[in-house]
DNA sequence: CGGTGCAGGGATAGCGCTATCTTTGCCGAC
DNA sequence: GTCGGCAAAGATAGCGCTATCCCTGCACCG
């Protein structure tokens, strides 16, 4: 009934859209009724048949493709908001041998930073029309290769990593795949690779170097979860003092234990039980600093004027600690974009003129150095 | 070459994996060679070649079917190990009309209370073989509705979504679908619905009580973001003061702003300016309070004899911040896993005895009041 | 005025799985 | 014995799309 074609003066032969999909295609197929796979959601094929077109044009309708006359794009994109068609990403990841789909592995998601590196990724993604998965690896690789191994069987478009931290079968799995990856917030050990980031080395010196600067001489790093970058963070910072024949590796407390506020505030209690001379303490991550600065309020050590604290990546709260907290400042979200942005020139088949970026950092002064 | 059915003394006649699917195949696709499309990655079909199987059975076998004999099921593994055979999810989401994956929706990533409820889910669903969709909202009603229409056309097995401010076609969609879904976090307004939470209600109106029991008389709330749960909890607060009769609206403070520390401590600060004489506030949600207490430290409010400070969610840092935020602590990570545990329930078509299910709070009494 | 190029469509044929019959052989029962 | 029933496979037929080739009509060409 639908689809007489009164608006366009057809220069061929008409097209029967009930004739050709409709009753032949239920005659040709008797056992239709009975078959209750189906999900009762519209399919292309109705849609196509209420515009009265070929399935096929109305999925190059759909999907934008310029060989389709107006006219008929336009029928049939509003039959298919008529019936509320959604496409079946199944089946077209099937017919397509590709799907819409971009997958992220972050190795926390309670640490702010992610969270607002994969903000920036979505806001990029999203817009193109690619759904984003989420991987959380928990700092483990062994998470991080079944992530990898998981997504990877989904076919997605590409792929958006965080650090080079990975066993030697993902890194297998990756390149045999042939999908396009890049690797976020770390270069110093990203040659060859795609990577978006800043160098953990220089950001851990830059640390030193702002300490020194303060007149300190007797600083301490502190580092949880022991992440590669936390440790790259560490070496930099080791190997400035150093440098500045400042080093004192018994001034060095790390643990495998998950940053947060609360191992924060302990372990500037050790720290400083140990060693009363310190005058200057670098964290690897801001929530460490965040403890501290709360513990020394709570046991009276006066910051900065006896211990110098100096955080990393200056999570939001940091500017409103008491006393504001100095830290480093990582651009993630312009790390988050520029990766995504890469990958989206990965995928295009584009090559990338400068496949390794550095976002760098910016160290922010504040009351606690 | 593969197969020859020395193991199994089989009692039919000898199943001929090459000639079945492996010449004759090629034979009747003459343009195999030239069909680029396939991705390269090993199919069911070759596993089943492998395994001198035919496809039905390799595939039973790998989704643990009872009914393939337990030495074809081993043969079929082993090919598959072999081969490094992983499911294409697309075809086989496909063919069954169902994937193996649940979609979650929650408001904000940025908020921890999220994220845990998250590893939770992820918890129960991983051992499961279930893919978890990560949805985030933003709190916002019109990006709500697009994921839920974008999940739902991936066939998911079950939705949990967070609350229930969803638009009416968000609601018609949902119903329509038949896909079972699990509300997390709140229950007031859950009525007929599968939710797992607690009374938001009943939580603002303890929070008012345990400052009345601390012999506070002019108590202020403050939410940010207002979302439906932090108005709810408002609401609680506000009719325990006026059963009190302790109730002034003028100390309310309510801003649609996005919840931080840094707002916490403007908004404390204004209150104060507007209000001298308030001698207790409650914060919507931690972070909030941290802000303010911080503030205070910097204005030499004192804590709690000036002002008491109460808070909600009991996010990690709470126990850490000076003092000590008294708060409101909710189940987050209980609500995850038991509405995940709900959701597989009605994925098995199995009726839930007790379909709402309230997971409780705990107020945690520290120095702040 | 026949060739020939180029669009705008359509027909055909799967993508890699699984749901649903069928078939086969075997067992026990009447 | 014959037959019904059962268990363990296999054959068949799509799921809902899209890649690829193919066809048709028209414009343009010399």
């Amino acid at each position: 009934m639908v689809g007489l074609r009164t608006l366009q003066p057809s220069r061929r032969l008409p097209f029967n859209p009930d004739a050709a999909y409709g009753a032949i295609t239920l005659m040709t197929t008797p056992k239709n009724d009975k078959n209750t796979r189906t999900t009762g959601r519209p399919t292309l094929n109705e849609v196509a048949r209420r515009a009265g077109v070929s399935p096929i044009t109305a999925s190059r309708a759909l999907r934008g493709i310029p060989s389709v006359a107006e006219e008929l794009a336009q029928r049939v994109r509003e039959a298919a908001r008529e019936l509320g068609y959604v496409v079946n990403p199944a089946a077209r990841a099937l017919a397509s041998a590709r799907s819409q789909t971009v997958a992220v592995v972050v190795p926390s998601l309670g640490n702010q930073l992610f969270v607002e590196t994969l903000e920036a990724i979505h806001a990029v993604m999203r817009p193109k029309g690619l759904e984003v998965l989420i991987g959380n690896s928990h700092y483990s690789r062994d998470e991080d290769e079944d992530l990898i191994r998981n997504y990877l069987a989904y076919q997605p478009r590409g792929l958006l990593l965080t650090g080079f931290e990975r066993t030697e079968s993902a890194r297998r799995m990756l390149e045999a795949s042939g999908i396009p990856c890049v690797y976020m917030m770390d270069l110093d050990s990203g040659a060859g690779l795609h990577c978006v980031g800043f160098s953990q080395l220089r950001a851990g010196a830059a640390a030193a170097e702002h300490l020194i600067a303060r007149g300190r001489r007797r600083m301490a790093f502190v580092g949880a979860q022991l992440d590669q970058r936390t440790l790259l963070r560490g070496e930099g910072f080791r190997r400035a003092l150093q440098q500045a024949c400042l080093y004192n590796p018994a001034f060095e407390l790390l643990t495998p234990q998950p940053s947060s506020v609360g191992l924060g505030g302990e372990l500037f209690g050790q720290l400083l039980a140990a060693h009363p001379q310190l005058d200057g303490i670098f964290f690897g991550n801001d929530d460490l600093a965040h403890g501290a600065l709360l513990e020394a309020m709570r046991r009276g050590v006066r910051i900065p004027e006896q211990v110098a604290v100096l955080g990393f990546n200056d999570l939001p709260a940091s500017a409103f600690m008491v006393p504001r907290l100095s830290s480093i400042h990582t651009p993630r979200e312009a790390i988050g974009r520029r990766a995504a942005e890469m990958l989206l020139a990965l995928m295009a088949g584009q090559s990338v003129a400068e496949p390794v970026q550095d976002m760098g950092f910016e160290l922010m002064v504040r009351e606690s150095t």
